[in-house]
Formats: C-alpha cells, structure tokens, sequence
DNA sequence: AACCTTAATTGGAATAAGTCTTGATAAGGG
DNA sequence: CCCTTATCAAGACTTATTCCAATTAAGGTT
C-alpha cells in the first residue's frame, strides 16, 4: 500500500526511494497536481502538462498518475461514474462536489474525530480505506442561478 | 429528486405515485434486489432476473434500476472505478467493501450522528446528498489466508 | 565512452460499463 | 375498440481507462 511521504521529504526523494525515477513527465505532471489545486481529470492533466511537455501522451499521463498514486504523493478521488480526479493534498479529508458547476472542494476532518464516531463499524472489520464525499450546492452557486457544469 | 417511499406504501404504490407503472421486469428487477440484498452489479442482476423474465434485456435492466433508483426505492452504490452496485437498504448507511472476497456490507449511521460531526463544512455548502465507504478485509477473510475476488 | 540491463514512454488497439436510438409491444383511458 | 403514451428489446455507440508491442532513455559498469 501506499507509504505516504513525510513532510520532509520532497517528491523526488520519495520516488527515489522506491527505486523509481522522476522523469520529466512524472515532474510535470506533479507540477500541474500541485500548481492548480482544483481536482483535475486525467485528460485535463494531460491538456495542461502538454505545454510543459508537447510530446507527453496520455497513456504516460495515467501511468504517471498511477505512479504517483502508488507512492502516496497523489490521491484518486472518484464520484459516482465520472472520470477519476486527482488530488495532491495528502491530509485527511472529504470531498464537496458542487452539482451545479462541477467545482470540487476539499472538506478537513475535525480534530480528534473518526469516521468511526458516526458509523458503527463491527470491531471485526479491518479498515484500511474510506472515501467520503457530499454533493449539493457550493456557496458561489447558490446564490447565481444554475450554470452549465463547467 | 427521490423521494424516498415510506413504510407504509409498497413499491408499487410508490411507482403508480410517479405516473409509472409496475412491470413485470420491474417487479423481477426489485425482487432480485430485495430476495438478495448482496449489492449485485447491473450484469449481475440481468443474469439472476433471466430465469424469471428470460426475455429481459441489459438495456432492460438499466432502465429498471434508473427508474426504481428515481423511485427512491433503491439506491446506487458507487466505489472506486468498479462498475455500480444497487442496494434496497433506504435507511441511512455506509458501505463496506472487503478487498478480499468482493463483499458488500451495509454500515448503519450511529444514532443521533451525523457525517457534519466529523467533518468540517463550512455552513454556506448546500448538502443534498453523501456517499461514505469504508474498505478493508471483512471478518470471514480475516483468518481464511487470501480469496480470489469472487 | 561504449555497453548492458532495466525502467519509462509512446501510440494505437482493445476493453468494459453504461447510454442512446429506433422500431416494435403493450397498457390504460375514453 | 381506438388512441396515446409508456415500455421494451437489440444492437450501435460513447467514454474512460487499460493493455500491448516497440522504441527510447537512464544508471551503473567496465
């Protein structure tokens, strides 16, 4: 599973310690994660890295998802049966997507409180894993009427 | 938006409320569901509604759950990129998904929590729904060393 | 520097879940 | 019984993602 990087070690340090390389496409795509915060796609990270690297494909854009993934830099986040997106903040947290103009935010857990406060998890499960997300209305939308999803 | 049946109607009186009516493959459809309550697939649910309904037709079996999910009589249940699972159980829960064996468990919300208890949103997000999962190894894997995914 | 071995990238083909379209059927109301 | 509308079936289609085979790039070694 998925070591989380510490806070002092950098990308690269903790790409290199799995016996990887940080490739250019690997950089670049981190750089776009980290650069524009705002839950891209794949495809939409693979737009916006192609002007760093032109000659980038999209094959290598998941591949480099993947990896990033697998070493706990990035995070998935899905919803319902839309594309996956992408997340670089490693901190616990839910998501908030806004129906009416697609926006996704991030949602912090409180302080000292568990999913396991709200849920009544037998103690015999293994929890290895949650993902929680609410939709509704986000606050720059409730106000305008409705918008086309971006 | 669904509105969920309450107790004292049954499906068909909550269908026929909608201007619908009760088919056969809808019937067959909501009783798979019901007889069942495992959170089978659409592909899994058109091969147990077949031996009822032979005719039926995937296309068939789409539009049936859309319509009883519509209904409020079932919900969708949607985990990572895998393909969506339907579920009868319209009291408030999670979901658990064992990585080992496939399988789906309802979670029940702890009496008088809610997930705001947890986690922080801010009071101008408009919540209108929440979708929660848990994963990990449930207890019937957890001594058995590893299973195939069914 | 040339070489070797393995990792990474690429582009295109392939897959899987779900949706859409179109014509045929069936049901309910008058 | 007729008319209108809902529903169904079969297959074509879309979309996100994965797979594959061939090329390219990197690191380590002599």
């Amino acid at each position: 599973m998925a070591t989380p990087s510490n806070h002092t070690q950098t990308a690269d340090e903790t790409i290199h310690g799995r016996g990887l390389r940080m490739t250019d496409q690997r950089r670049a795509v981190y750089d776009v994660l980290m650069g524009e915060r705002d839950h891209p796609t794949a495809v939409e990270v693979f737009t916006r890295v192609r002007s760093k690297v032109p000659t980038i494909s999209l094959a290598t854009v998941y591949n480099c998802l993947d990896t990033l993934t697998g070493c706990g830099l990035v995070k998935t986040v899905a919803h319902e049966r839309e594309p996956a997106r992408y997340c670089p903040n490693l901190g616990e947290h839910a998501h908030f997507f806004c129906e009416s103009c697609g926006a996704v935010t991030d949602l912090p857990l409180r302080s000292r409180k568990k999913p396991e406060d709200v849920w009544d998890i037998p103690g015999d499960f293994a929890i290895s894993h949650h993902e929680v997300s609410f939709s509704g209305t986000c606050p720059k939308c409730a106000a305008k009427p409705a918008k086309s999803k971006r």
